[in-house]
DNA sequence: ACCCAGGGTCATA
DNA sequence: TATGACCATGGG
C-alpha cells in the first residue's frame, strides 16, 4: 500500500479536524473600535506566549483606549512595558509595538496600508524590526485578507508526526508544502491555521501522544 | 521545581 | 549557514 502524498494528508487532516472543531473564526478581537490594528498588536503579543497571557495585555490596552495607531506611537515605552506586562518579554514588546505604529502611521488608514499586492506588503513587514516570517503571514492573513498560509510550532509538530516533514523543516519550504496541496482561499488558510493550533493546544501538547486526537489515527506509529 | 507558550533578533564560529 | 543566548510572564 503506498503511501500518501502530502496532498492527501493535508486535506484529510482539514476534513477531520473541522469535522472535530467546527468553525474557529479567527482572529479573535476584543470589540469593534480598530479591529485591524488590535489583530496586529495580538500578533506581536503573543509571539512566543500563550494566548491568554496576550489577551489579558489586549484587554488592558483597551480598557484604557490604547488601540490606536498616534496613541501607541506616542505613549510612553515603560507606561506601555507595565500594561502588557502579562504578555511576557514586555520590554522588546513594548519597543515592537511602538515600531509596528511608527511604521503605519505612515499611511492614512491601515485599510490602504494593505492595499497592495501580498507579496510587496510581505517584504514591507518583514522589514520591520520584531517582525518575523510566521507574525508577517498572520498579520497578512488576519488582517489583511490575504492568502497567506500561517506556519507555527504545532504545525510543525503535528505534521511531522504524520510523516508530512521533519520537525525542524524550513518555515517557508513546509508553507509553501501547504500553499500547493489547497485552494488559494483566505477563508480557508484562516481556518485551518485557527484548527491547527486549536487541536495542539487540546492534544499535542503533551509529548508522545494524542489519544483522542482527531489525527491520531493518522499519527505515524513508532 | 520544571516545561512550555499562537517568535524574533543578535552575536559568534 | 547554523547554533546559542536572550527576552519574561503565567499555567500545568
Amino acid at each position: 500500500m503506498k503511501s500518501p502524498s502530502s496532498k492527501e494528508i493535508i486535506k484529510k487532516s482539514y476534513d477531520r479536524l473541522y469535522k472535530a472543531f467546527g468553525r474557529q473564526r479567527w482572529w479573535p478581537t476584543q470589540g469593534i473600535e480598530n479591529p485591524l490594528f488590535e489583530i496586529i498588536i495580538g500578533t506581536i503579543l503573543t509571539q512566543n506566549t500563550a494566548w491568554q497571557n496576550a489577551e489579558k495585555a489586549i484587554i488592558n490596552l483597551c480598557s484604557n483606549n490604547l488601540i490606536d495607531i498616534g496613541k501607541i506611537k506616542k505613549i510612553n515605552r515603560k507606561r506601555l512595558a507595565n500594561l502588557i506586562r502579562s504578555a511576557g518579554y514586555y520590554n522588546q514588546k513594548a519597543e515592537r509595538l511602538k515600531i509596528v505604529a511608527q511604521h503605519l502611521a505612515k499611511y492614512p488608514s491601515i485599510k490602504v496600508f494593505f492595499d497592495r499586492p501580498a507579496e510587496e506588503l510581505r517584504e514591507e513587514l518583514l522589514s520591520i524590526k520584531g517582525i518575523g516570517p510566521e507574525t508577517a503571514d498572520s498579520i497578512l492573513l488576519y488582517a489583511g485578507n490575504k492568502p497567506c498560509f500561517v506556519v507555527d510550532a504545532y504545525t510543525k509538530r503535528i505534521f511531522s508526526r504524520l510523516g508530512l516533514c521533519e520537525q525542524d523543516i524550513d518555515y517557508h519550504e513546509l508553507q509553501k508544502i501547504f500553499i500547493d496541496s489547497l485552494k488559494k482561499d483566505v477563508r480557508l488558510f484562516q481556518e485551518y491555521h485557527a484548527l491547527i493550533v486549536e487541536c495542539a493546544k487540546l492534544f499535542c501538547r503533551k509529548k508522545p501522544v494524542c489519544k483522542k486526537c482527531p489525527l491520531e489515527k493518522m499519527c505515524r506509529k513508532k
